[in-house]
RNA sequence: GGGCCUGUAGCUCAGGCGGUUAGAGCGCAGUCCUGAUAAGACUGAGGUCGUUGGUUCGAGUCCAUCCAGGCCCA
C-alpha cells in the first residue's frame, strides 16, 4: 500500500518533515562521503557577509547554486560545496561607525582601533543564525559546519603567501595615482563605492581661462584658451595638453589673440577673425605663464624625474616652467581643445605628468582645504571656486564662465563631492598578465553568453592595475614592513616568517590591526638605526574573496593536494551580475596571476531581482520581500520553482508573493493532485509496482503517447541542466505536468475507476507510475522537497534497499525506443480537435453532458487524417459524441461551412463558428470540426441519465461518502425521469455505485436535494449501504 | 560620454534557419465541465510586436537609426 495522499497539502509542513528526514539520515553528507571514487564536481561559494538579514536576492543565488550541485550529484559526481563567510571591508566598518555615531577616521582612532575592530568582528556573525536557517529552509545544501571565514588567521596567512609570491615576481608595487577621495572621511573610495554615489545633473562651474604664451612669435598678446570645471585645481596647473593631430586656430578678438581647437571655435562669445590655423603638434613645447606661481604662494614644487630604471619619482624643485604637451585624451566634444593639466589631482593628469616629467604642485590638503598664501587659502575647494574665478577675472585672465551640468561622484556616506587626488596606494600589476586574462576568459562558459565578450571581456580588455590597498582598519593587513629610516622593504609570506624576522612568538597573534602593527624589528641594513614597521594599509576585501580557491584550504600550508585532485578550478560558480567587477574578476585575476589558469569553468551570472512593479528592491523604498513570508506561505519548492522558471538567469526578474502563489497552484499542486489521484486508486485496486512485468511495454494509445512525451522530457531536461539552464528545464517539466494532468489523467480516469482488473488497467497504472516516479527524479534538483516525498512513497517503500533519498538516486535516462513522434502528433491533433469541438458545442448551446450523434472533422494533411483514426476514441469520449466522420464522407459540408463563414470575402481569416445544415461547424486554420446539433429523443434521454447521475454524484460528494461506498438512491420526478431511471438504470447504478434506484421519497438519514433538472422538478437522495 | 542587456496583451513570459491568420498563463466578463484537482474547458474584451528607415517575394525574427528602461563603467 502507498501512504494515503490527501489532495490538500501543506507544503511548508512537508518541507519541515523532509528537512528532518535529511537531517536524521545525514543525506547531504552521505551524498559525497559515500562515493569516494566518483569524479569531483567543485562548486565555489561566493561568500556573503552575515551582518544583515538575508534577502530574497540571496535566496536566488543560493537556489541556483543548489540546483546544479544536486543535478551533478544525481549524475554521479561527488560535489564539494564548502560554505564561506566574507567578513572584512568598508561596509562592515561603516555599520560600526554608524552604531558608534562617528564618521571619520580621526574619531575611529580616538575610539581605539582594537575595540573598533573587535566590534567589526562581532558584527559580521550577528545574523549568521538567520543565514543558516534560511539556507537550510530553502534546501540549499552547502557545508555550513566547516566554512571558510576570511577573518581567520589561516585564511589571512594564505593571502600573505599569495602577496609575497606576487611581490617576489615584482607584481606588487606602490604607486601614486589620482584616486577618488572623500575630503571629509579622509579616505580613498573604491570604484565600487564611487559607483554608489554618482549624481546626475550636478552643476559645476564651467570656466574658460586664458594662459598667456610667453614665447609666441606675434606681437599681439596671445593666450591659450583652456577649459575646466574644477577651478580649484588651477593653482596646481603645470601644463596644457593638446591633441597633436587636431587643427588649432589662432583668432584675433578684443585686443588679443586666442588659441583653441578649430572644431571648438563655437565656444567663443563674440566676433573674431581667424588669423591662422596650425596643427596641434606645432604648439608642443610652447611655454606659458602660470596663473599662480606656486613659489610665490609658499607651496612646495616638485617634479617627476625618470630614473635609469624607467620609473619616475617625485623630487623637490625650486621653480617650474609650464608648457604645452600632447595627450591622447583631449576631447573635441566640449571645452576648447586645450586641457588644463594638474598632475596632483586627476589620474590622467598624473600620468601625463610622469610621461613628460612635469612639475607637481599640490596646493590642497587631504581635508580639501587650500594651503599656501593664496587669497583664497584656508577655504574648502568648492568654496574657493568662485573666489578663484573672481580673482582671474580681475586680472583679465578669465575668458568666460558659466554652469556645466554633468554626472559627478559624491561620497555615498556623507554626500561630500569627491575629489580626484593624487596619492600613493599599493597595486597589483594585473596589466602584466592582461593577455592571459583575456585569453583565459575565452575558456570560461558564461551563462548568459554575452557576458564573456560583453561586460566581462570589455572590462578585461580595459584592464588597469588593481588598487588593493585601503587606508582603513578592518581587513587583511598588507604584510609589508618598511624601515622608517631607509628604503628597506620586505613582504612577509607567512606567520612563521614574521616570527623569524621579528624574533617574537606569534602563534596566538591576531593578525589584524592593531596587533599586527605592534610587530616590529630593527632594520638590518648596515648602519641603519631604523625600525621595520608595517605599512598602515589593509587589503581590498575583494582580494579576500578572490583568493578563496586557495585560502579556503589554507593552501599551501595545508592541503597541498588541491593542485592535482580536481579542486582547482571550480566547475561552477554563480552570483549576480554586479560581481562582474567584483568576485568574478578577483577570482579570475588571482588565478591567472598565480596559476595562469581559469578559476571557474562555468558561471551563471544572475540578473537583479526587482519588486512586483519592476523597481529595484531597497530598504529605502521599503519594498524588500522577506524570504520567510514567502516560505511560510507557499513552501520552499514553490519559491525555488518560481525563481528558476520566471525568467532566464541573466534577466532581471520581478518578484512578488502573487507570482509565487501562481507557480504553486499551476505546477506543484497540479502535480500533487495527480500524485494523490494515483495513490488513492492504486490503494483501492491494491496496485503495487511489483505487478508490472519486467518486459512491460505500453499498448494503449494514451500510454504510448504520455510515455513518449515523458522520455522526450527526460532528454530535454537532462540537456538543459547539463547546459546550466534550469529555467527551460523547469518550464518543460511544467508543460509535461500540464498535459499529464489535463489530458492523460483526464482521459484515463475511467480506466482507473472500472471494476475489472484487466491488462488495460494495469497498463494505466504502470504508465502513470512511470510518469510520477520519473518526474519526481527529474525535478529533484529543482524542487527537492516534494520530489523527495513522492520518491519515498512511490519507490522507496517498495524497494527498501534502494537509496533512501531521491537525491542519492541516478538521474533518469531516456528510453529512446519509447519516443514515438507520430503518436505525439496524433494526440496533439486529438487535443486540438477536442478543443474545437468544445467550442462548436458551446456556440450552439450544446452542453457536453448531452450526447450527440456525430461529429465531422476535416484535417489539413493526409497524415493527420490517418492520425484521426487512431485517436478517434479519445475525441469521441472527450466530446461525448457517438460517431466521428472524416469530412470527405460528408462532401458538401466543408464547402458550405466556408461559404457561411464568408470565407471568400476579402478577409484573410476564415476562422468562425457557423450553423450550417444542422451542424455547428468550427473553422480554424484550415481545420473544421462540425457537431451534429440534432438531438433525438433517445439522445435526450441519455443526456438526462447523465445529468441525473451527475446530480447523484454531487450528493455523494456533499455527503462525504468514500469513493468506494455503495449507496441506495431515491428519486421523485416527472415521467421522463422515471422512464430514464428505468431505461438507463444500469448505467446510473454503475456510475453512482447504487445498489438500488428507488422511486420514493428519500429516507430520513439520506443526503437529498430538490432541484430543477431540464426544467423539471426532481428530488434525489442518497443513503450509504452498510458494508459487509 | 562608453560598454552590455531589455522592450511582444493590463501583468508575467513563449515565439528554431525570415514563411499561412503572433501565442500561453494570470487578471476581467460570461458559459460549461468535474467523485483526482486549490483545478480544467470554451467564448469575449485586450496587440501600430518601442520608433523610423533598410534588405527581402515576404520581417516580431536580419541590418541600421533613434527612443525608453536597467546594469556596469567614466
Amino acid at each position: 500500500m502507498f501512504d494515503v495522499v490527501s489532495s490538500r497539502v501543506n507544503f511548508p509542513d512537508l518541507d519541515a518533515e523532509i528537512l528532518d528526514y535529511w537531517k536524521e539520515r545525514d543525506v547531504f553528507r552521505r551524498s559525497y562521503d559515500e562515493r569516494p571514487d566518483a569524479p569531483l564536481f567543485m562548486m565555489y561559494e561566493g561568500p556573503p557577509t552575515a551582518n544583515g538579514s538575508p534577502g530574497i536576492h540571496h535566496v536566488l543565488a543560493r537556489v541556483f547554486k543548489d540546483v546544479i550541485s544536486r543535478y551533478r550529484t544525481m549524475k554521479g559526481c561527488r560535489v564539494i560545496r564548502k560554505g564561506g563567510w566574507d567578513t572584512h571591508g568598508l561596509p562592515v566598518e561603516l555599520q560600526i561607525e554608524q552604531e558608534l555615531g562617528i564618521s571619520s577616521k580621526r574619531e575611529i582612532e580616538e575610539f581605539g582601533i582594537a575595540e573598533f575592530n573587535r566590534r567589526c568582528r562581532e558584527s559580521v556573525f550577528r545574523y549568521v543564525k538567520e543565514w543558516e536557517v534560511m539556507t537550510d529552509r530553502i534546501g540549499y545544501w552547502v557545508d555550513m559546519e566547516d566554512p571558510y571565514v576570511t577573518l581567520e588567521n589561516d585564511y589571512i596567512e594564505t593571502g600573505w603567501w599569495i602577496l609575497k609570491k606576487l611581490w617576489d615576481r615584482g607584481l606588487l608595487y606602490q604607486d601614486r595615482r589620482g584616486a577618488p577621495h572623500c575630503p571629509r572621511c579622509v579616505s580613498s573610495l573604491s570604484s565600487h563605492e564611487v559607483a554608489l554615489g554618482y549624481r546626475e545633473n550636478t552643476p559645476d562651474p564651467s570656466v574658460f581661462v586664458k594662459f598667456q604664451a610667453t614665447e609666441w612669435p606675434d606681437a599681439m598678446p596671445t593666450y591659450f584658451l583652456a577649459w575646466t570645471t574644477t577651478p580649484w585645481t588651477l593653482p596646481g596647473n603645470t601644463a596644457l595638453a593638446v591633441d597633436a593631430d587636431a587643427e588649432y586656430s589662432v583668432v584675433a578678438t578684443d585686443g588679443c589673440q586666442l588659441v583653441l581647437a578649430t572644431a571648438l571655435l563655437g565656444v567663443l562669445q563674440e566676433d573674431y577673425t581667424v588669423v591662422k590655423t596650425l596643427a596641434g603638434s606645432e604648439l608642443l613645447g610652447q611655454p606659458y605663464r602660470p596663473l599662480y606661481d606656486a613659489a610665490e604662494y609658499g607651496v612646495p614644487i616638485r617634479r617627476f624625474v625618470r630614473g635609469d630604471d624607467g620609473q619616475t619619482t617625485l623630487q623637490d624643485a625650486d621653480s617650474y616652467a609650464p608648457r604645452v604637451v600632447a595627450a591622447d585624451f583631449v576631447s573635441m566634444d566640449d571645452g576648447s581643445g586645450i586641457v588644463h593639466i594638474a598632475p596632483a589631482f586627476g589620474d590622467e593628469d598624473l600620468g601625463l605628468g610622469r610621461e613628460h616629467q612635469l612639475a607637481f604642485v599640490q596646493q590642497v590638503d587631504l581635508q580639501g582645504v587650500i594651503t599656501g598664501s593664496y587669497p583664497f587659502a584656508g577655504k574648502f575647494v568648492k568654496d574657493a571656486d568662485p573666489e578663484i574665478a573672481a580673482d582671474l577675472e580681475n586680472r583679465g585672465l578669465l575668458y568666460h564662465q558659466g554652469v556645466y551640468r554633468h554626472t559627478y561622484p559624491f561620497c555615498w556616506r556623507c554626500d561630500t563631492p569627491l575629489l580626484y587626488y593624487a596619492k600613493t596606494s599599493w597595486y597589483i600589476r594585473t596589466t602584466a598578465v592582461k593577455d592571459s586574462l583575456v585569453g583565459n576568459n575565452s575558456r570560461i562558459n558564461w551563462y548568459p553568453e554575452h557576458i564573456r565578450e560583453g561586460r566581462f571581456g570589455e572590462w578585461l580588455r580595459n584592464n588597469v592595475d588593481w588598487a588593493i590597498s585601503r587606508e582603513r582598519y578592518w581587513g587583511t593587513p598588507i604584510p609589508i614592513w618598511q624601515c622608517d629610516n631607509c628604503v628597506q622593504t620586505v613582504c612577509v609570506g607567512s606567520v612563521a616568517e614574521l616570527s623569524e624576522r621579528s624574533g617574537a612568538i606569534l602563534k596566538d597573534l591576531d593578525l589584524h590591526r592593531p596587533y599586527v602593527d605592534d610587530v616590529t624589528w630593527p632594520c638590518r641594513v648596515e648602519n641603519c638605526t631604523g625600525t621595520m614597521r608595517r605599512v598602515p594599509e589593509v587589503m581590498d576585501c575583494w582580494f579576500d574573496s578572490g583568493m578563496m580557491p586557495l585560502a579556503q584550504w589554507h593552501y599551501p600550508f595545508e592541503n597541498r593536494d588541491i593542485e592535482t585532485d580536481g579542486r582547482l578550478p571550480a566547475d561552477y560558480i554563480c552570483e549576480a551580475v554586479d560581481q562582474t567587477r567584483g568576485w568574478f574578476y578577483s577570482l579570475h585575476a588571482l588565478s591567472t596571476l598565480m596559476q595562469d589558469d581559469i578559476a571557474y569553468r562555468n558561471v551563471i551570472c544572475l540578473g537583479l531581482i526587482l519588486d512586483g512593479r519592476g523597481r529595484k528592491m531597497s530598504k529605502r523604498l521599503g519594498n524588500i520581500v522577506e524570504p520567510d513570508t514567502i516560505l511560510d506561505a507557499h513552501g520552499a519548492d514553490a519559491l525555488r520553482w518560481y525563481l528558476f522558471t520566471a525568467s532566464h538567469p541573466g534577466e532581471p526578474r520581478r518578484f512578488s508573493d502573487r507570482l509565487v502563489q501562481q507557480t504553486l497552484r499551476q505546477v506543484l499542486l497540479t502535480l500533487w493532485n495527480v500524485y494523490s489521484f494515483f495513490t488513492n486508486y492504486a490503494n483501492i485496486d491494491e496496485f503495487e509496482p511489483s505487478q508490472i512485468p519486467a518486459d512491460w511495454r505500453p499498448e494503449a494509445e494514451l500510454d504510448r503517447w504520455i510515455l513518449a512525451e515523458l522520455n522526450r522530457l527526460v532528454q530535454v531536461v537532462d540537456e538543459n541542466l547539463d547546459n546550466y539552464n534550469p529555467t527551460d528545464a523547469g518550464r518543460r517539466v511544467a508543460d509535461f505536468i500540464d498535459i499529464l494532468s489535463n489530458w492523460y489523467v483526464r482521459r484515463s480516469r475511467r480506466r482507473f475507476w472500472k471494476s475489472e482488473a484487466d491488462a488495460d488497467k494495469l497498463g494505466a497504472y504502470a504508465t502513470l507510475y512511470a510518469c510520477l516516479t520519473t518526474v519526481a527524479r527529474l525535478m529533484a534538483p529543482l524542487a527537492p522537497f516534494v520530489s523527495e516525498q513522492m520518491y519515498r512513497n512511490l519507490e522507496l517503500r517498495f524497494n527498501p534497499h534502494g537509496p533512501d533519498s531521491v537525491h542519492l538516486t541516478d538521474f533518469p535516462v531516456a528510453d529512446v525506443s519509447l519516443i514515438d513522434q507520430p503518436v505525439m502528433d496524433a494526440t496533439r491533433l486529438a487535443i486540438r480537435v477536442s478543443s474545437m469541438g468544445r467550442a462548436a458545442r458551446s456556440k450552439a448551446g450544446l452542453k457536453v453532458r448531452q450526447p450527440l450523434a456525430s461529429v465531422v472533422v476535416k484535417t489539413r494533411t493526409a497524415d493527420e487524417a490517418k492520425y484521426l483514426d487512431w485517436v478517434r476514441p479519445q475525441i469521441l469520449e472527450e466530446l461525448n459524441i457517438k460517431e466521428l466522420q472524416p469530412a470527405d464522407a460528408v462532401q458538401s459540408l466543408y464547402a458550405e461551412a466556408q461559404a457561411a463563414a464568408g470565407h471568400d470575402s476579402d478577409s484573410n481569416s476564415d476562422d468562425a463558428v457557423v450553423s450550417v445544415n444542422g451542424y455547428s461547424a468550427n473553422l480554424e486554420s484550415g481545420y473544421m470540426v462540425a457537431v451534429d446539433a440534432n438531438i433525438t429523443p433517445e439522445l435526450a434521454d441519455e443526456g438526462l441519465a447523465r445529468e441525473l447521475s451527475h446530480r447523484i454524484q454531487n450528493l455523494r460528494k456533499s455527503a462525504r461518502f468514500q469513493i468506494t461506498d455503495r449507496i441506495v438512491t431515491y428519486y421523485q420526478g416527472s415521467d421522463d425521469v422515471a422512464r430514464v431511471m428505468a431505461t438507463h438504470g444500469d448505467y446510473i447504478r454503475q456510475e453512482t455505485l447504487s445498489d438500488d434506484l428507488l422511486a420514493q421519497p428519500p429516507a430520513e438519514d439520506a443526503q437529498s436535494e430538490t432541484a430543477k433538472v431540464e426544467g423539471m422538478e426532481v428530488t434525489l437522495g442518497v443513503c450509504r449501504v452498510a458494508s459487509d
